[in-house]
DNA sequence: GCTACCCTAACACAACTGTGCTATAAAAGT
DNA sequence: ACTTTTATAGCACAGTTGTGTTAGGGTAGC
């Protein structure tokens, strides 16, 4: 009976089952018993595919990483800077139920990760790529008169008020809708081009 | 030997006991064994004074969430609403050793409540009274010109600007110092203004 | 004195964990 | 056709977990 389906398509199944049971029961449920028999597979079979626990968080870290940065890639160019700011953070955002999921999973990682030293590489790659995120979102914004120039500072502010939404998103569902969310972050990149302008001009005023 | 210590202060050990196992090697190896094992108690004593250990945990959270919230209370009046917010806000960020350490915890409670509904309650308490202080927070600010009258979005911003930091400082401390800190929240506050008197100059154009 | 009570300790128990090992059946390679 | 590799399942083992129960030692009230 074995070799009927491919040993990466199992991997992904697997990661699949891992994912569903952290959602449902919390990411300490996430055994490699409850693992497997969420995956209809026994545990002997799991190990085949990866050697110990560690291993398989690790993976199914990294796939949902994957996930992210390939769905970000794919978001077709926007050469206006404010509605490419837009899009990168509404992908970014768990809007939708897929995503929030995604978030959900990308938060118990991430508490795992301040203890699991094997997690907290990845966890640093993410946090790294979203900060160069933001820093790049920043970047293009000020070139455009669009934000402030001090770009260090306003994106540590950007980032942390990205997660900070997406923490606040999880454990109130009911409170953070897709609305609250969007608004915020507009709110957000008008306020960074409210105030470019107004240090702008103050800029003019002061030395002159 | 019994009863050289009164029972309220041998709680009162046992929680810091909790709390430093959780800080040194995470929350889920907070067992009943290992806290006792910490506070040089048996386990059967500690049982003694938490008959489960949910009791225990919900104790311990409900201790870090009173002694936040009496460090904020305990807080000279400041009339100004700018200097009042900048202290509530550094008061609440972990600019040092201790409020690190508080914090790291916060976080902890705050992963296992999205899972364990004993702390669920004590974790929405905790967000709802921060929520409220933002609110409170912007309210005077706004009141005194000194933020944008749009309270309601404007506190969601705030807190979700705090909590994005805090988790940031616990995930990479040695980015995120207690200067990067509070230089960021020094600027949001600082926006506000800016973008209050902004749109009040709009405002005060565009119907002329 | 003594009785009642509080505290502490220690053990038992069932459940769960990660990991190693063995057996077996199907596929692939020759 | 035969051998080797791959995939699956199942069990054993040692460790840890939360919780219950039992017993004993120390203090306080009478």
């Amino acid at each position: 009976m074995p070799k009927v389906v491919d040993p990466a398509e199992r991997r992904r199944e697997l990661v699949e089952a891992v994912l569903r049971v952290m959602r449902r029961d919390g990411l300490e449920q996430a055994s490699v018993r409850n693992v497997a028999r969420e995956a209809g597979l026994s545990m002997g079979s799991l190990r085949h595919y990866f050697a110990s626990q560690s291993e398989l968080m690790v993976f199914a870290f990294r796939t949902v990483i994957d996930r992210i940065e390939s769905r970000l890639a794919a978001l077709e160019p926007e050469p206006d800077p404010t509605r490419r700011a837009q899009r990168l953070l509404a992908e970014l955002l768990p809007l939708d139920d897929e995503r929030r999921a995604e978030n959900e999973v990308w938060l118990a990682f991430n508490s795992r990760a301040m203890v699991d030293p094997a997690l907290r590489a990845l966890r640093d790659e993410g946090y790294d790529a979203l900060r160069a995120g933001c820093q790049a979102m920043v970047t293009d914004l000020s070139a455009a008169g669009l934000a402030p120039t001090d770009v260090r500072t306003e994106a540590e502010r950007l980032h942390a008020l990205l997660d900070g939404l997406a923490v606040h998103a999880a454990m109130r569902p009911d409170i953070h809708t897709a609305e609250s969310l969007t608004a915020a972050i507009a709110r957000h990149l008008d306020a960074l081009a409210i105030e470019r302008s107004a240090r702008d001009a103050a800029e003019g005023e002061d030395p002159a």
